[in-house]
DNA sequence: CAGGCCCTGCTT
DNA sequence: AAGCAGGGCCTG
């Protein structure tokens, strides 16, 4: 479920609340969500290890540990990370994985059992390719509209293929691709080759502005995502295409359009994106 | 580039 | 009963 807004807003809430915490035991209820380890050399070589910090890179999330490795987690569409001081109450529904620390827990959740945990090298290459070739995360420096049109101009790819594609920029997905192609006024299904420069500097600016918002609601709860602290967030209420296919764009009123593009819901005003 | 697949639950 | 869901990877 969770895009960068919503990873983020899980990684603040996070790195509030486990840094000096330390692993006494683990329960995989799943074994299958842990990727590089067994289960048990999972569950035996965490406990003994202090989280020194949580750091994020697209949509993947980093648990430092006072150790040369470090817990790698990707929430895909259903995970959730959660703090809970209180051990005594019940697990909540959909539980996968217990991290029990000497001082409350650390609970992972999934209904749909997508999310993916590793153990990994703290420091360089990581050996999971999706993460090792993750290109510019949306919300650092190191995107800049220079770099966006770069991608966009050598591409002879749809412009929200792009968007999606975590090689070329690391945290969007359907939800904010879909909206910043309507801010910048540009259809999903336009050649990345027929975007100018002007339009490329656009979209750079509303992919800015879609991340930046939904970061300061506490992230897009369409079906279910929480925060680490198991709250809701407000973004819902500010998105300006996804999810209101049949109703009026709230810039112009013409009906917005829902189509399917590469296999994903596609959501944009007919009048507004050209 | 489209399609299937990993899963479960909710909506039509 | 079928189709849908915000991800990503693998296949053809």
């Amino acid at each position: 479920m969770p895009e960068l807004p919503e990873v983020e807003t899980v990684r603040r809430y996070l790195a509030a609340s486990l840094p000096g915490k330390s692993i006494t035991a683990v329960d995989v209820q799943l074994p299958r969500l842990i990727r590089n380890r067994t289960a048990e050399d999972f569950a035996a070589s965490l406990p003994g290890c202090t989280f020194t910090a949580v750091a994020r890179r697209g949509k993947y999330l980093s648990l430092m540990l006072n150790s040369p490795w470090c817990l790698l987690v990707h929430l895909r569409m259903t995970g959730r990370l959660i703090y809970e001081s209180d051990t005594t109450a019940p697990l909540p529904p959909y539980t996968r994985i217990v991290f029990t620390l000497n001082e409350g827990r650390l609970v992972y959740g999934d209904v749909r059992t997508f999310g993916c945990l590793w153990i990994v090298p703290a420091a360089g290459p990581t050996g999971i390719s999706g993460y090792d070739s993750l290109g510019p995360d949306g919300l650092s420096e190191d995107f800049t509209a220079d770099y966006l049109w770069q991608q966009v101009h050598g591409s002879r790819r749809l412009i929200k293929a792009l968007l999606l594609d975590q090689t070329c920029l690391a945290g969007l997905g359907n939800i904010y691709a879909d909206e910043a192609l309507f801010l910048a006024g540009i259809r999903p299904s336009r050649r990345c080759s027929r975007v100018t420069r002007k339009e490329s500097q656009r979209l750079y600016e509303a992919i800015r502005t879609v991340l930046t918002e939904g970061l300061e609601n506490g992230g897009t709860t369409v079906f279910n995502f929480i925060d680490g602290s198991g709250k809701e967030g407000k973004n819902q209420e500010n998105l300006r295409v996804y999810g209101r296919e049949g109703q009026p764009c709230p810039v112009c009123g013409a009906t917005i359009v829902y189509k399917k593009q590469g296999g994903r819901g596609t959501h944009y005003c007919p009048v507004c994106q050209k």
